[in-house]
RNA sequence: GUGAGUGUAGCUCAGUCGGUUAGAGCAUCAGGUUGUGGUUCUGAGGGUCGUGGGUUCGAUCCCCAUCACUCACCCCA
């Protein structure tokens, strides 16, 4: 018997309902806030996530499917969405083209992880990215509509925010937080190695000796420049207004190198370990990294195998027929039945004659809302039961 | 990549201190009911006890290996 891969899922019916009612309910509410389908490919060069996701991640090094086409291209299955969209967009030459494009996107990305709960080698993200607005009510509108989608689908979360500083702020803190790092003794391995990979991620350690030498560690949102300062306030002043509860998190860290100013997460408390279920943030200087005019971006991901859990599905109600013979001399007309019927509703049928019983007990399974049986009376009297 | 746990019917799980034909509930199918279901009763089908090797008179049970799944670390949605 072949399986499917490790890391990779089957989805069907019920979870499958789940996931369609998921994209169609982010989809609706991203239309209403402007932003429009993009398709990208799930086969990209992988250069383009070394330049954009950068090295301190393992989602390209360690973690990436590569693969090598037949002329010799350095491909690989993406593993996150935000680089095929920038790609897309620089491509498009919508960078000189300028003004503000908003997209929203889903479907699958890879990662070679080891499985675990909420974790998987073939994932599912819906996300959106919003390019040319550099203003940090975008940053608000992009957190407020994730809070109209979770409010929608009936989930509970809770949000973190920080501001991860810009391209004047962000390196002068860094330098003094490798100062820091390096008067303390007795770091654990991972933070070891953290110190030259990406530092920030350090203060987040879950060791519990790490957490006392860094108890007064310095944070990024004591060394904000005045503008990165000004702007984070403005987003926390909005989000207040609004009535978005939130928790300033200085130890978040986005994964991807790209981001800078405004990182979130969206977190739930009831789906284990791998507990966020969307993140993103601002990525003003991405579209320069990959070739393109300066533009000021925005997006974010979610994890919808993370949400399909957490979903509060409407309730349904019984509908369609389910039509069936009593005996063989009436199938051929419950068939051609069927066949009209089927234009207009949704009609389960048997193609074998049952006892009145069987058809009663089938239809109710299948929570069809009428049940129409054809016996010898119906034939006679050219009616249905 | 590292660590721990679990593999028995389609599903959820018992069980065997190593001993004849491995059980239950749910699900499926048939019947009790000559054309009114969902309740109930009766019966039936369905298992290489994950795979391979070892110990033993005898292994589903003990040992080793292997594979798969799960959870956690790392990382991240």
């Amino acid at each position: 018997m072949i399986n499917a891969l490790r890391g990779m899922k089957d989805t069907l019916s019920p979870q499958s309902e789940v996931y369609q009612y998921i994209i169609e309910t982010c989809t609706r509410i991203a239309q209403n806030y402007g932003f429009s389908l993009i398709e990208t490919p799930i086969l990209e060069e992988t250069a383009l996530f070394k330049r954009s996701v950068g090295e301190s991640s393992d989602i390209v090094g360690k973690e990436n499917v590569p693969i090598t086409d037949k002329g010799g291209n350095d491909v690989c299955l993406r593993p996150e969405g935000t680089a095929g969209v920038v790609r897309a967009f620089i491509q498009q030459k919508f960078d000189k083209a300028g003004g503000t494009r908003r997209f929203f996107y889903h479907g699958p990305m890879f990662r070679y992880e080891r499985p675990q709960k909420g974790r998987l080698r073939q994932f599912h993200q819906f996300g959106v990215e919003s390019f040319g607005e550099s203003d940090v009510r975008e940053d608000a509108t992009i957190i407020l509509m994730l809070k109209a989608i979770f409010d929608a689908l009936g989930i509970a979360y809770t949000l973190e925010i920080n501001s991860l500083g810009c391209p004047a702020c962000m390196p002068k803190y860094r330098t003094t937080l490798v100062d820091f790092l390096a008067t303390r003794e007795g770091l654990c391995e991972d933070c070891e190695r953290r110190k030259l990979t990406n530092p920030i991620r350090v203060l987040d350690c879950k060791n519990e000796h790490c957490k006392t030498l860094l108890a007064d560690a310095p944070l990024i949102v004591d060394h904000l420049c005045f503008t990165c300062k000004e702007d984070f306030g403005t987003l926390k002043t909005i989000l207040d207004e609004f009535g978005v509860a939130y928790t300033i998190n200085p130890k978040l860290v986005r994964g991807l190198d790209y981001y800078s100013k405004t990182a979130f997460e969206f977190v739930s408390a009831d789906i284990g370990a791998q507990s966020a279920i969307a993140g993103g943030g601002r990525y003003d200087r991405l579209v320069e990294f990959l070739d393109g005019k300066p533009t000021p971006g925005i997006g974010f991901a979610m994890g919808i195998e993370r949400l399909m859990d957490l979903v509060k599905m409407p309730q349904t109600s019984r509908n369609g027929y389910y039509i069936g013979a009593l005996c063989n001399e009436a199938l051929s007309v419950v068939f051609e039945l069927v066949d009209t019927k089927r234009r207009e509703s949704k009609v389960l049928t048997t193609y074998e004659a049952k006892s009145l019983k069987n058809h009663l007990k089938i239809a109710d399974k299948n929570e069809a809302k009428f049940c129409v049986c054809i016996g010898e009376d119906e034939l006679a009297n050219n009616t249905i039961g």
